[in-house]
DNA sequence: GTGAATGCAAAACCTTTGCAACTGG
DNA sequence: CCAGTTGCAAAGGTTTTGCATTCAC
């Protein structure tokens, strides 16, 4: 006998000691891992279903914080989320408005690029790269 | 006789055609221009005087469709402005909050290190380097 | 003179919060 | 069981808007 599709096996990286998933916290997960088109807040609160608002905000900062998501700001507009943890950009087109995951070239330069002041310690670096995309430019 | 030292020449880079440089925008321009603080509209608002809070944000987005001054946007809270034109990052302290200019190293890679698809137009690149700063570090 | 910019207050928008009810481990 | 999570509605903070008045060119 076949099971059927439920929608979600836990497939998520490391997570916290400590860590609830909860029902909500996994659909909105899932809805990020499946289209990874960087939806915001009330983007995620259409695309699941019986999810109040407030609630996809708590998922969202308990997935941040807890390792599995990024915010992305690309504007003043919505924040936006992201499952990809690797290394990457993010592309923002000023024309329709997507974001898309950029990676580094294969050998782009190792260190950071820029001077930091001695003493400086780095947590993440967040790159937007505003522009206009490919199917936008025709 | 020596004149009283008015806040402002022009001393602004150069202005589109029509753009008017009214009061007000000196005036945030110049507040901008000689405390590199990255202030919000909100501090500008308190470093200013007769110049309304609306009037304020009309003034960064004039200023900021002049291409003369960019907007930062390090976290959900307020977006902070920069006069300083030339390539850089910011630096953002999740301790304190300040938010301080990085230059590039002075020989960098000078190609972009992002794998952009085929028939993107980039128009600019905002880099935001989050950790912490090292008067905190103590 | 005239279109553009300002000031005010109100509205819009995004996000957080307080609190009672519920639930995952 | 019970601390942590949810849902709701209300509040908070930031930014925008409508419109009459004022101003830069």
């Amino acid at each position: 006998m076949i099971l059927p599709a439920t929608s979600s096996a836990p497939a998520i990286p490391a997570l916290p000691e400590g860590f609830r998933m909860t029902r909500q916290r996994q659909q909105v997960y899932d809805v990020l891992r499946d289209q990874r088109d960087h939806p915001t807040a009330a983007d995620l609160f259409e695309r699941t279903e019986d999810i109040s608002l407030a609630t996809i905000y708590n998922c969202l900062e308990a997935l941040t914080s807890a390792g599995i998501v990024r915010q992305v700001s690309t504007d003043r507009s919505s924040a936006r989320y992201c499952p990809n943890l690797h290394e990457h950009a993010h592309f923002h087109c000023s024309a329709c408005g997507s974001v898309t995951d950029v990676d580094p070239k294969p050998r782009a330069c190792s260190t950071t690029p820029w001077s930091l002041p001695t003493g400086s310690a780095v947590e993440t670096v967040d790159t937007v790269i505003h522009g206009i995309c490919p199917s936008c430019s025709n």
